[in-house]
DNA sequence: CATGAAAATGCGAAGGG
DNA sequence: CCCTTCGCATTTTCATG
């Protein structure tokens, strides 16, 4: 395991920044939190390296990229054994956004986005439901996200 | 509904690169690109204009800050109307990191995340189930999460 | 859409509490 | 050991053609 490292109420506060906002500038957070920029600058680094911080992304609109259709599906396999080889598969559709290994009904989770109901039906049909492993699926659609947010450092 | 607007590959480009690394320099996706690094500037700001780029935020790796455990929780409610105000008591719950409002078996799906199989179950019984509209609830366990991205712009 | 210059920000060495 | 000051390098931003 990934060597667990100490974090302190200052690292918390600027973690908990940059999750809002990835590119706050370094002098603003060291005025918030009383400390000097450079201060700042080395506790970004220290959870760089310790890879508690592994990047930074913009967030983006779905629905203005034309993504208009938000679903899970949960699989069941032929096999549980099959769940690499069918893991393979499922990484080479684009539509297939998250995977979960889960205990209970479903051997794999998954969520699913695509451009239309008519996409999903094709995504659902002749990809999904194509891959050899996949013994059946049940589909959930999403038609509204009202929460979406982090963990709390 | 929000305004669509034309997005051509320059941008679709700069959206993709921007959605692995937000912090990539503009210079950098301008010698990629082959134009001025203002041009590059100027398609963020559209993009950001037209919201479908909202904002930036760093990618962290949960387990490092503790949370590990994550599930998925399908929630019945007592009445379908019930909807807004169990929704807003969900939203009080730190470990509530998304929540769907679905069609199907749920009314509200939602997934959770916290430090250990005990505060699951301090969290699903004496909070999730203590919210008067939950009728019932059943829970997803995940042990791994091999996928995890975004749409393809 | 490019140029170029001004302003803001990031970065890292060196020193102090 | 962690923090700060300080100067240089890089990057962002904007007016102009």
């Amino acid at each position: 395991m990934t060597s667990q490292i100490r974090i302190d109420d200052l690292d918390r506060e600027i973690l908990n920044t940059l999750m809002n906002d990835a590119r706050t500038p370094y002098a603003e957070m060291a005025k918030r939190f009383n400390v000097s920029p450079a201060t700042v600058h080395v506790r970004v680094e220290k959870m760089r390296a310790a890879e508690i911080i592994t990047g930074t992304e913009v967030i983006i609109n779905p629905k203005l990229l034309g993504y208009d259709v938000c679903c899970f599906i949960g699989i069941n396999l032929n096999a549980a054994r099959d769940y690499h080889s069918a893991l393979r598969k499922l990484n080479e559709l684009d539509e297939v956004v998250e995977a979960y290994y889960t205990t209970g009904a479903y051997n794999i989770f998954v969520k699913l986005m695509c451009k239309s109901i008519e996409e999903l039906q094709y995504v659902l049909i002749d990809k999904l439901q194509a891959i050899d492993e996949v013994q059946s699926t049940e589909t959930l659609i999403s038609l509204q996200n009202p929460i979406n947010r982090n963990v709390k450092p």
